[in-house]
DNA sequence: CTTTTGGCGTAACGAATATTACGGTTGCCG
DNA sequence: CGGCAACCGTAATATTCGTTACGCCAAAAG
């Protein structure tokens, strides 16, 4: 197989098995399930992601991925940092509270090994944070807001925008954000921001 | 058997249950090992409970009014509400970063059906919920703070005492807070309380 | 063109476990 | 003092998957 195809048919897999995860969850979605759908074979399956956990690690660094891409591609460089946050803000809220996010956050949930935690932690905290964290940077250096610690904003940013809503989504407790709802709470966590590092 | 003796067997299934669940997750807590470790008999199990689900349905709303008298014991009436509010801070937090919470949102997280969701959910939004509000409010009419919307407080309140503290928890990427953490998490979530709402 | 590699579809294997069944025992109740 | 209802300990039962095995085919390699 041409590597051009092998990395379509990763493609077909990888949605197969987010489909059936989301609508199944992690022990309902079954690697006979999962091969019919993809219309690949049990013994590709196992040769290519080693066991169940395997695959699913794939999935969660594939997505991670793409997150990553997605957002950066919106990080902008205008000069307004504080637009580029109002920006951002509903999109973040939107990918965490997703579907798709939401279903990997379930998995990771029973995975006592903690790998797949890790790999939804490293997309995180590791990439999407570093992001906002260098947005109020530059929002501090250019005078739109007085930050002394860009770390300790961020986690504060964070905990405003997004909250407990993942928690809250992962048991099955609220249903996915509208548009509008997704705005306005960006709205709050922003003004709340401004508020607390809005220059004298 | 008296109602009596009934009631210190129900503890005992619950007790053995939790420590199961805590050890093993959901999926890796049987039935047989429950029986075992309560000395109970699976027939016990099945009559009282109806099914697995129905004994862990059984254990949130045990476990859910535990920790409501266990609240309201300090949800104290003095005249000082922000006092109560720094007591209490480190308290929740404790709690519902606990192993006991998160192992029973673990377990709501893999429960297609909602129902361990929903007896999470009751425990936390209708009962922690108000207490803190009717907080907010004692503390607004005391003087103490300029609060508008008492709920949009409370909400903003949460946000960032707990934050993303438990989805972390529930996907393995972080250990159970110290106190020092807990004390200091609390305080800064009421700092940005009072600088929010602090009368002028 | 022949060989070989990789992959498909399906079936078989084994282990795990929710749920049910049952014989024996204990303690309440009339 | 009997009888009965509840409960214990343990053993089936039946099903559900993760994983492995295999026969066949297509396409890449030489």
């Amino acid at each position: 197989m041409r590597t051009e195809a092998r990395e379509e048919r990763r493609k077909e897999i990888a949605a197969a098995a987010l489909a059936l995860l989301e609508a199944h969850g992690y022990a309902g979605t079954t690697m006979q399930a999962v091969a019919k759908r993809a219309g690949a074979s049990m013994e590709t399956l196992y040769n290519w992601y080693g066991d169940k956990t395997g695959l699913f690690r794939a999935l969660v660094s594939h997505n991670a991925t793409e997150v990553r891409d997605m957002l950066e591609a919106h990080a902008g460089d205008g000069h307004d940092a504080i637009a580029v946050l109002e920006d951002l803000g509903p999109r973040l809220l939107a990918l965490v509270t997703g579907e798709t996010a939401i279903a990997l956050n379930r998995a990771a949930a029973t995975d006592q090994t903690g790998e797949l935690g890790s790999a939804i932690a490293s997309a995180g905290r590791e990439t999407i944070g570093p992001m906002v964290e260098a947005l109020f940077r530059r929002a501090n250096d250019a005078g739109q807001l007085a930050i002394g610690d860009a770390q300790e904003a961020t986690e504060i940013y964070f905990s405003l925008l997004i909250g407990d809503l993942q928690v809250r989504r992962v048991i099955g407790q609220l249903k996915p954000l509208t548009k509008a709802q997704a705005r306005k709470r960006s709205e709050r966590a922003t003004t709340i921001i401004r508020r607390l590092y809005g220059p004298a």
